[in-house]
DNA sequence: CTGAAAGCGCTTACAG
DNA sequence: CTGAAAGCGCTTACAG
């Protein structure tokens, strides 16, 4: 943190040069019209001549706002769900980018971190360098993220309905339940089923969860709950060993759609087939879900729109509006060939 | 831009608090080990009374130095290839984590920004609220980058070689090299051959395509070179048109492991199989790769090891060592399903 | 080991 | 329309 900027060009030497003062070059800068024509060109010449580019941090100061919004996300290694390979990119990926068009369109910068879970002291010391946050779910818990919201725009990504802090969240129940009903109540009415479920402490995966356990419940089917634990070493191993140990289901549902491309695999691994043997179905519809053999039943989350309303919802706040309630946006049920349902 | 942040604490309040000066509490907040116990705890204790968070700006300003480094990137839109999907994560997003992570290690948050193909303006303005950059191959020119480079510390990923800006890139020759030459010289002997190739402007895409055009100049083979245009609306629809007006090759060597699985799709749909009646490659080896149907060939590039090598390259340059040559990293021949070779 | 004071490079009332 | 000056909230010689 001790390393220095070359020696840049100031406003100083930018007045001195074209024989105004530094609050005539900051209007210039600023786009004031109140400066007179020739006096701007003057300055405007300066400028390039010299290659005066404004510091950031003298301008945040000055103004109390950075011009930067802050994206906080759980580091790679602690994710609850994740493949064989650790450079698969996915649902958070696409949050990121989007988030960073939104922001860039209110003209504000987006920076990235990647936390520990519950690391509270990394998340303050953001808030020194940014204008506002935007918290994955799993960064931190509700107590912790509402102590944060209450001192500072916050908004919590994928949280908690409910919350007291502004959420914005995808309709986790709507999907499960369409996908539910597909599969008891569609062609085949599977009984038999297995859910490859997510730590209860993600709030979407809560979430799902409880819809499933509804849904089921209703009709009489026991479900299956299988766990894949957080930093497990990939989807398809563990999905292998409870196969090895476990009657095989008509219909495995999966906690999102990497984790079925795994399944699938070790489905195929024991000599069964998808959707022949075992139905799949995946969650988040991520690009490839169609493309991958089989395509892929899954729910579709608006992730890019997801982004763009919290980052919205942030600038808001900052532009003096009053704090959001939740923001829930559909989930859409996508039948392909994995769960059997069609040709 | 002209939001405010809410009143904050300063080191004056908690000057006043613990009873001493704001030297001291600035020696504590550092972690200065000068200052003695007693005193370090009364500040301690002032600044988590009063949720004391130093400004980053303040900071910045007094130490000329962000903490911040940027990763400068083209926006989605002017992508040369991309698939039908927007939402599709790929090669960028990984190299995005991958130097969020490096750059943390290293004391630094990361930055970003997506701009328009030669926006120097926008560049040069990032300029005064970061560290150092790392630019994307397709952002500037080697000359607007070059300039950049001279005042300012920069790094070009995937940039072109040769430059004088220092570089960070995938040795694509050798990598299309042992490609071409499994497929021309491999069991199947293709003679008819199609190259997707991207535009000659992107580094990656022109290396690759002088490999290409070596190698096959050097067995007498002719290869039919058809292009992705900048923001066409999808490989598969731009493929298929190809595929209606010439004749089929035996194989079909894509840009990229998306156009890849693009490819895939439109060969199908005119009733053609893969790689029965053609032999489909793709090139970077994204995660999925070896989940479509069927697996593709590919050639390897590690990118998360190029942004984290362009990170400590820019890191050391802000430590004051000197700025480092061009580095380049292996890419490595992927055989899978998709060109016929193995069963 | 500690404090008073200058300085980092802008923005913005305020006065003219 | 323009300038002098104060202020934003830190760090860091310098003196003690």
């Amino acid at each position: 943190m001790s390393r220095r900027q070359q020696d840049r060009v100031t406003i100083y030497e930018v007045a001195k040069r074209s024989g105004s003062s530094i609050s005539t070059v900051s209007r210039v800068i600023n786009g004031d019209p109140a400066v007179r024509q020739d006096n701007r060109e003057r300055v405007l010449r300066a400028i390039s001549e010299l290659g005066f580019v404004p510091s950031g941090a003298a301008r945040g100061l000055s103004r109390r706002s950075t011009g930067i919004l802050g994206f906080v996300f759980l580091r790679e290694e602690y994710h609850a769900t994740r493949p064989e390979d650790p450079e698969w990119p996915g649902y958070l990926d696409v949050a990121m980018r989007a988030a960073e068009r939104e922001a860039e369109r209110s003209g504000y910068s987006l920076l990235l971190s990647g936390v520990r879970p519950g690391d509270e002291a990394t998340v303050t010391a953001l808030t020194g360098r940014v204008d506002g946050l935007m918290l994955m779910d799993e960064v931190l818990d509700e107590e912790a993220l509402d102590r944060l919201a209450e001192r500072f725009p916050a908004v919590w990504f994928a949280g908690r309905a409910g919350a007291r802090t502004t959420v914005v969240r995808a309709d986790q129940d709507a999907g499960v339940r369409a996908l539910a009903e597909h599969l008891l109540d569609g062609p085949h009415r599977f009984t038999d089923v297995v859910a490859i479920v997510g730590p209860e402490a993600v709030s979407d995966h809560a979430a799902r969860r409880r819809a499933l356990e509804q849904v089921s419940a209703a009709r009489d089917v026991r479900v299956r709950l299988w766990t894949v634990e957080p930093g497990s070493s990939g989807a398809a191993g563990a999905v292998a060993t409870r196969l090895a140990a476990e009657p095989t289901p008509e219909v495995i549902i999966c906690v999102n759609d990497e984790v079925a491309i795994g399944t699938v695999t070790a489905l195929r691994e024991r000599g069964l087939r998808v959707p022949a043997d075992v139905a799949v179905t995946g969650f988040d519809d991520v690009w490839i879900a169609r493309y991958v053999d089989p395509p892929l039943t899954t729910v579709r989350q608006p992730v890019t729109d997801l982004a763009a309303q919290a980052v919205r919802s942030l600038v808001r706040r900052l532009d003096g509006d009053s704090t959001d309630g939740p923001i829930v946006l559909p989930t859409q049920l996508v039948v392909r060939r994995s769960c059997g349902c069609v040709p």
